[in-house]
DNA sequence: CACTAAATGTTATAATTTTAACATTAACGC
DNA sequence: GCGTTAATGTTAAAATTATAACATTTAGTG
């Protein structure tokens, strides 16, 4: 609750904004103060900046935020989620022209493209677009907008047609629900639209859902489950299987 | 230059795709290794991953990646672009439409804009986008499209029609070089067509360099000094007074 | 001006991370 | 199988970072 304390979290967070770290001992210096106060500041009031082994960074950048580490249970939860995205894995081949869906669910593949030689993504989503730029063999194609972030994604008006003017090989799309007789939704409007140009446009169109996510319905129905070619998911119990005589949509479990 | 080594870090890598950190004792274990093995992998291979604090981060995200700390030399040389943005920002109002340039020059400006109610920001760039996409209370719109490394922007054929669509206010343009004759300049060919753009749609045009642009060609021409209203640059040598008389543009030096 | 309380500095101690050295295990060629 | 080398593990010491306690300064108030 202090003035000068807020004052300068301002001017390290301005220090920080273009990127890199600082260190404790520097923003102590930069701020004509000890680096107990610096310290104190970061533990008194709550800031965008994070304290990491003596080095300050901006929380709120992807890789660094979620403070609180991967622990054993959350690396075992991925641990679900990458054996989801090798299961989608086996479908891409070189050359392709990927439509990546925003998400979490699919970031467990992006990295896993730096073994391909060429590839093309395609994507409207800010946190797929940053794995991908980091991807020195894959070109990145991200559809502009207005930001949402809710989903970290974008929308505009054109999306749909900016979509169908690509030539998207294969569509690998994420959802928040499915249901057999509902269809699939996700969460937000805004997505409707680069879906279902993705999924009309695409050569195969790949539906990644894990297991948790079937019988649930969300506000935003965006396509029927036998618009799909492929549905890429995980468990292998009773739930995942009912949907496999279902429409034309050859089911991987 | 182990294969066992490279697949650990790959395993890792794609844990960290996604986001987050990882505790070097988890990092351990998920390996079923020791730590000693993880920092030995680390220190031995080159890799996307770097150990901050015991923690283990994607060093090729914003925000992390430049691990050569902000040193004492480079933090004075951030006060030099700091304070360029501050004068640029004292030309911005509540309730603006922003255009802000590719490169690093305008990344210091980014963070002050959070102290405005509302602002929008429109920007072909992804570092630009990465750092608006933080700020609550600016909308951010992201021109997409082809992605090029080098600028950490994008391009497309109908970027212009995109930003001429938009009513922009202000547009804050960067330059690689900037000369009395020859106009001004920068690297990447891509980024002439946005940069244009924003300049005959924008109500108000803000050239903003450092004085060590001056008299300095770069291969990509884009514009005229005198297209410019307001150039911002921070020298007050000889050098940036002798553009005072020129075109119709006031110069805040 | 003296008094109070908040803010900051200083120092010592604890916890953690890093480094280095050496021990152990696994892999490979002969 | 034996010997050699690389890979990994273990341990102790050094360096760094975090925490806590107390000292000092600063700002505000009557």
């Amino acid at each position: 609750m202090n003035g000068r304390s807020a004052q300068r979290l301002a001017k390290l967070q301005e220090a920080l904004a273009s990127g890199g770290t600082l260190h404790l001992r520097d923003a102590a210096e930069l701020c004509d103060v000890s680096e107990m106060t610096i310290r104190r500041d970061l533990t008194t009031q709550a800031s965008a900046i994070s304290l990491l082994g003596g080095r300050l960074v901006m929380a709120n950048y992807p890789g660094v935020t979620p403070i609180y580490d991967l622990t054993e249970q959350q690396a075992s939860h991925y641990q679900a989620k990458y054996r989801l995205c090798q299961r989608a894995l086996a479908f891409i081949e070189e050359g392709d022209t990927l439509f990546i869906d925003c998400g979490s669910t699919l970031m467990p593949l992006l990295s896993q493209l730096s073994h391909f030689n060429e590839l093309t993504v395609v994507t409207y989503a800010l946190n797929v677009a940053n794995a991908v730029a980091a991807l020195p063999n894959v070109r990145l194609v991200l559809l502009g907008g207005l930001f949402y972030p809710a989903s970290q994604s974008f929308g505009s008006d054109n999306m749909a047609a900016a979509i169908e003017r690509l030539g998207i090989n294969k569509a690998l799309i994420s959802a928040a629900g499915v249901d057999l007789e509902r269809g699939v939704s996700c969460f937000h409007f805004h997505e409707v639209a680069p879906k279902q140009a993705a999924i009309a446009t695409a050569m195969q169109r790949l539906l990644v859902v894990d297991a948790s996510k079937f019988g649930v319905v969300r506000p935003a129905y965006f396509a029927a489950l036998d618009n799909f070619d492929v549905v890429v998911t995980d468990g292998e119990g009773a739930h995942s299987s009912q949907y496999l005589g279902c429409g034309n949509a050859p089911l991987l479990s």
